[in-house]
DNA sequence: CTCTGTGCAAAGGATTTGCACTACG
DNA sequence: CGTAGTGCAAATCCTTTGCACAGAG
C-alpha cells in the first residue's frame, strides 16, 4: 500500500533531499491518484488534506521528482502539463489522438532495450515512458472515414 | 527528401483538410528541423520563409497534426510544449532527467506490441512515442553520488 | 542552529478565443 | 462561390521568480 510512498520518499532522502510534510502529502496524492494529473489538479488534491501546502510547492516538488526520474510530464489536451509516476521506472498508456482518452497498459518488453541503450549511449537509464497513439473506439465511430 | 513532406500533406488531403500555403510552410520546417521544436520556435522558423504566416496558424496546425497522429507534444524543460514528428508512426529518444539533453535513437522493437495492443483494446494505433529517461554522461559526472 | 524548503504575490510566458477577412478546391 | 483556414489582438491560463519566513536534520 504505502509501500510505494515509502519507496519514493526513500529515494528523496538517499539523494540528500529533505522529506518534508509538504512533500509527503504531495507524494501521497500522486500515488493514490495514480493517474494523469496536472500540477494544479494535484495542488487541489493536496490542499484538501494539507491546506497549508501551496501551489508553488507542488510545482517545485514535481520538478524535483522529474529530475530524479520518478515522474514524467506529458501533454494531454489543454495547455497544462500532466504528470505520471514512473512506477518501477516505467509507464505505458494508449492515448486517443482526438479526444485524449487514456487507457493504461502494463506490457513491458523493454528491459532489454533499455539496457542496450544505456550501454550504447553511455546513459544511466532511470526509466521510460511509452505512449502509443491512435484513435479510441468512440472517436473511430464518430468518423468512419 | 521532400518525400516526407509529400507524405504528410497527402495525409492532410486524404482526411479532407486543405493543403494551404501556410500548412505547407509549417510542414516544411517541421520536417527540415526534424527535432524538437516549440510552437513559438517553429513559428519563428516559418516566418523567415513565409513572413505572412502568423503564430496562431502554427498553433492550430500543430493541433491538427496532433489529432491526425502525425505529431506528438512533449515537455522538455521550460513551460512550452515541444513537438516531434512521428516519422513512419514512431519516434524514440533518450532524455536526460536533469538537463533535458536529448539523444535520438532508432531501435524499434514494437510493431508487434502495437498490433497486440490495438487488438486487445480496440484502438486504431497510429504510432507511438517512447521516451527513455535517465542521466546523460555529463550530468552523471557532475554528481557521481 | 543552519540551511533547505515553503508561501505569497507579482511577473513572465504560453495558449486559447472571437471575429472579420482570404483563398483553396 | 462557399466554406475551411487565417491573422490579429485581447483574454486567459500556466509557470516561474524573488524574497522573507518556517521547519527538517
Amino acid at each position: 500500500m504505502s509501500d510505494r510512498l515509502a519507496r519514493l520518499s526513500g529515494r528523496l532522502r538517499e539523494q540528500g533531499y529533505r522529506v518534508t510534510g509538504a512533500r509527503r502529502a504531495i507524494l501521497q496524492e500522486l500515488v493514490s491518484s495514480s493517474g494523469h494529473v496536472s500540477a494544479d489538479e494535484l495542488a487541489a488534491l493536496v490542499n484538501r488534506r494539507a491546506p497549508r501546502v501551496g501551489r508553488m510547492t507542488v510545482y517545485r516538488t514535481l520538478e524535483l521528482l522529474q529530475q530524479l526520474g520518478l515522474v514524467r510530464p506529458i501533454y494531454l489536451g489543454s495547455g497544462a502539463a500532466h504528470y505520471v509516476l514512473l512506477e518501477d521506472g516505467h509507464h505505458h498508456h494508449l492515448v486517443c489522438a482526438r479526444c485524449d482518452a487514456v487507457v493504461e497498459f502494463d506490457d513491458c518488453l523493454m528491459q532489454e532495450l533499455e539496457q542496450r541503450l544505456g550501454e550504447r549511449y553511455n546513459f544511466r537509464v532511470q526509466g521510460h515512458l511509452l505512449e502509443v497513439v491512435g484513435l479510441c473506439e468512440s472517436c473511430r465511430e464518430q468518423e468512419p472515414a
